[in-house]
DNA sequence: TCCATTTACTTCGAGTGACTAAGTAACATT
DNA sequence: AATGTTACTTAGTCACTCGAAGTAAATGGA
């Protein structure tokens, strides 16, 4: 859960919705679709969605290991150990000692790991890739712009800069 | 868990990085710095990002009941109960029961909750709407204006246009 | 070489968050 | 008064998460 609030700004009465306000709720319609959306990804894939994430990073890395998951994710090496359990029991993936360093897992996809992540219903991703497309080079030059100024805003941490836009469940705090 | 990939469309060699990508980077810096943020703030609280989101509903809502909080935050009655009892359990809210129909319930701040939630470190919101509210007149508007076209573009679904950005915990597909 | 340390991962135990289904209590309708 | 509806809680189950403790392999001296 994530909450952003206005600061206690006073509106002049009558002041229909300042700018801020619009920001964020704007902000919070693009949170909210991505979290809609992954709920009925991954149900339609029969997996949850953290798992059809770890699944996602397996695909992405090569030689992938429970440590690149854990730090791809941010949740801890015993979450991971945990997630990979599930999808082996599921054959979507398989673990494989590493020859050079024979303390290593790799996480290896399997046939069913990759038609899972194939056929999973990508409405949002496309949609979304689709409209950007679509738009002129000016309006999206923009978009980029537009964005990027907001995520420094957040001043969100370096990442790893996949073009993977991931929201990872988030309760850290226990 | 959400992931927005990129489509399948190949980049030309040396294509440094197209605007799709770069779009769907900074949208993922977004995400995660407020993933990060709901943590960081719910450890602070000593309260869960989830419990903390429960307190805000509370807060902003006159009369609250579970089933507004249950609409507003999107989960089951059911998982209301159990988090307005953990929260009842911290000293955070009491129950008590609507007199004009004794079936509600309606949750009540207390002092603790009040002062957990207004010595929240707010930083990310504290520092969005700072950085946003310096911003030039027409830096604002096109900032809100790209803000809303992307939330279309993903097509969120209709939402209480409060201004709060809210990331669920989003696990429904079990 | 051998022992201590570090690294990589798993196991264990426990808490939170989520759901459905079934139950209780109060209001509403007939 | 009987029936239905609404509001909420209880009970049972499962997923995700963590920290702490454990195992196994590599590494780095002495």
């Amino acid at each position: 859960m994530l909450a952003l609030q206005r600061s206690n700004i006073e509106d002049f009465p009558g002041n229909p919705m300042d700018r801020t306000d619009a920001s964020l709720i704007a902000l919070r319609r693009i949170l909210r679709a991505t979290e809609l959306y992954g709920r009925e990804l991954a149900q339609a894939a029969g997996l949850t969605a953290v798992q059809f994430r770890v699944l996602q990073v397996v695909a992405e890395t090569r030689y992938c290991t429970p440590t690149d998951i854990s730090n791809r994710m941010g949740v801890s090496l015993a979450t991971v150990t945990s997630l990979v359990d599930k999808l082996v029991k599921q054959g979507m993936v398989h673990r494989e000692r590493a020859k050079i360093d024979r303390r290593q897992m790799n996480i290896v996809m399997t046939e069913k790991g990759e038609a899972a992540l194939n056929t999973a219903p990508d409405a949002l991703q496309q949609r979304y890739v689709r409209r950007f497309e679509a738009m002129k080079d000016w309006e999206q030059a923009q978009l980029v712009s537009s964005l990027e100024r907001i995520a420094a805003m957040l001043d969100a941490e370096d990442l790893d800069a996949s073009p993977v836009l991931d929201m990872g469940d988030f309760r850290k705090s226990q």
